[in-house]
RNA sequence: GUCCCCAUCGUCUAGCCUGGCCCAGGACAUCGGCCUUUCACGCCGAAAACAGGGGUUCAAAUCCCCUUGGGGACGCCA
């Protein structure tokens, strides 16, 4: 049998970090199989789903590189098939309507809450309001005692008390299906073979194998994992910071990074940490799942991020950058420029945000000093120096780093100065700051004419004394 | 409160199922050093954990029980 696994969010904001590992997981997982992933929306919570949210998740899924092979489906296009089934569990006596109103219950709930109990629904309530033209919900006649057991691919069996389950909703008086309803009734009939959910529906599960049963529908193999958790070991949430998938793409992570990250969240494979789509792909298997909750490190996910973005190709990295650029002003071409801008900055950026934050002197037209580098490295006995170095750098006929070279050890020798006494200066004469690539590498990349011009103005900056 | 899940360095984790190879390995972060034209990268090194208690056993991070701690759920939300 094919292996389907599927990933079911409620369009009710954007991927967020939590949804993406799930959706990971069982995408990995189809992948390994070379089974099936299907996207199933869950909007039947009419009043929170948005049109919005649907494309955000699908972007963002794209982004990751999460394909799909059937979907995305959605719940609100399949009322019929929820009802066709409600009516069956009905008229077989296993379901039975219920015309209490939420309000009724509400203030049940209330009043057993001031109390310190847990509202328990009585069967016997049923019939409140009922009228031939009463709206009414239908609710799943459940056992009053007896043990429900679940079998879970990462924790084993795992019992409750049936005596916990009261009759839950299974149809809302909307005529739209709840949540343990329309999984089980969709699982079911999209030939779901394996659910891999977050361990907050570990819960649900009693409740969705009663279903199962009422149904006569055979239960798919299910596995929880674990949650992620924030740095106060509290369940990630908007008071976290950025969240959402998109954020962090916003913020210049690269797709490759995230998804390398979140693997590792809750899975291993021995000691490595670094490993490509593909080799997820072929490593994942649930027996490498843990089970206990895993905090969202950022320091990490950076250290990743900065992995990806010196290891892809330079090319590939300014594409990226470019549109960054442009938001900032700076209408760059994919040139051989800036790739070679790329190709170093990248060595020491954490997010591509590092590298558009820190390009703008390779591409100004004049050259704005930090007050610091200024006063502490372009000082009048540096002058002749520089002077000397833009002289010697002007007849260059071949401005190539091997001659520059030759000409700083030439520079160096005849006045017994390091390289470092001398870069400081260039260094900051030719970007306005101490901090850039190598110095060779800043020259090869301005060019000749830029690199006098730049001298020159910062010769013409400099005190004579 | 009730029910369910979980428990190895600050964090992600290996080891646990199938006890001995573990005075517990790797990675991020931290600290020190090397490299070095700055910043990074890279390399070397340090510090850092089996939650506590009780069993079982010749032997327990590994098996069992209790405690504690953390998380989740108790909706006509998903």
């Amino acid at each position: 049998m094919t292996v389907r696994t599927r990933f079911a969010p409620s369009p009710t904001g954007s991927l967020h970090i939590g949804g993406a590992r799930t959706a990971i997981f069982n995408w990995l997982f189809a992948r390994n199989a070379g089974g099936e992933f299907i996207l199933r929306i869950e909007d039947t919570d009419r009043t929170r789903s948005t049109e919005e949210s649907i494309e955000e998740i699908t972007d963002a899924m794209e982004w990751l590189g999460l394909d799909w092979d059937e979907g995305p489906f959605r719940q609100s296009d399949r009322l019929d098939i929820y009802q066709e089934h409600a009516n069956k569990l009905l008229e077989s006596g296993k379901a039975y309507k219920c015309y209490v109103t939420p309000e009724e219950l509400e203030e049940k709930r209330k009043e057993a809450q001031s109390k310190g109990e847990v509202l328990r629904y009585k069967r016997e309530w049923a019939k409140l309001n009922e009228g031939p033209d009463n709206p009414y919900a239908i609710r799943l006649q459940t056992p009053d005692e007896g043990a429900i057991e679940v079998q879970d691919l990462l924790r084993g069996i795992v019992t409750f008390d049936a005596g916990e389950v009261d009759d839950f909703v299974i149809l809302k008086r909307d005529g739209f299906p709840t949540y343990n309803f329309a999984v089980v009734v969709d699982d079911a009939t999209m030939n779901i073979t394996h659910v891999i959910r977050g361990d907050d529906h570990l819960i649900n599960t009693p409740r969705q194998v009663l279903i199962y049963n009422a149904l006569s529908y055979e239960i798919p193999k299910i596995a929880h994992v674990s949650m992620i958790l924030g740095a106060d070991n509290k369940r990630l949430s908007k008071r976290h910071g950025a969240t959402s998938v998109v954020a962090y793409k916003d913020r210049g992570y690269l797709p490759e990074a995230i998804i390398n990250f979140l693997s590792r969240l809750g899975w291993s494979y021995g000691d490595q940490e670094i490993f490509s789509k593909t080799e997820l792909v072929e490593k994942f298997t649930l027996k490498n799942v843990g089970k206990s909750a895993a905090v969202f490190n950022e320091e990490k996910l950076d250290w990743l991020n900065a992995w990806y973005i010196r290891n892809e190709p330079a090319q590939e990295i300014a594409k990226l950058v470019i549109p960054l650029l442009k938001e900032k002003g700076l209408e760059v071409e994919l040139d051989n420029k800036l790739i070679k801008i790329v190709q170093e900055l990248s060595q020491r950026a954490k997010t591509l945000l590092d590298i558009s934050n820190t390009i703008d002197y390779f591409y100004a037209d004049e050259i704005e000093y930090e007050e610091k580098a200024k006063s502490k490295f372009l000082k009048p006995e540096i002058k002749p120096v520089l002077q000397e170095l833009a002289d010697r750098l002007s007849s260059l006929a071949d401005f190539n780093m091997d001659e520059m070279h030759k000409v700083f050890d030439q520079v160096m020798e005849e006045r017994e100065l390091k390289l470092g006494k001398i870069a400081q200066p260039l260094r900051v004469a030719l970007t306005g700051g101490t901090v850039s690539p190598g110095i060779f590498e800043v020259m090869d990349i301005l060019g000749k004419d830029e690199v006098l011009k730049r001298l020159s103005k910062a010769i013409s900056t400099i005190p004579n004394n």
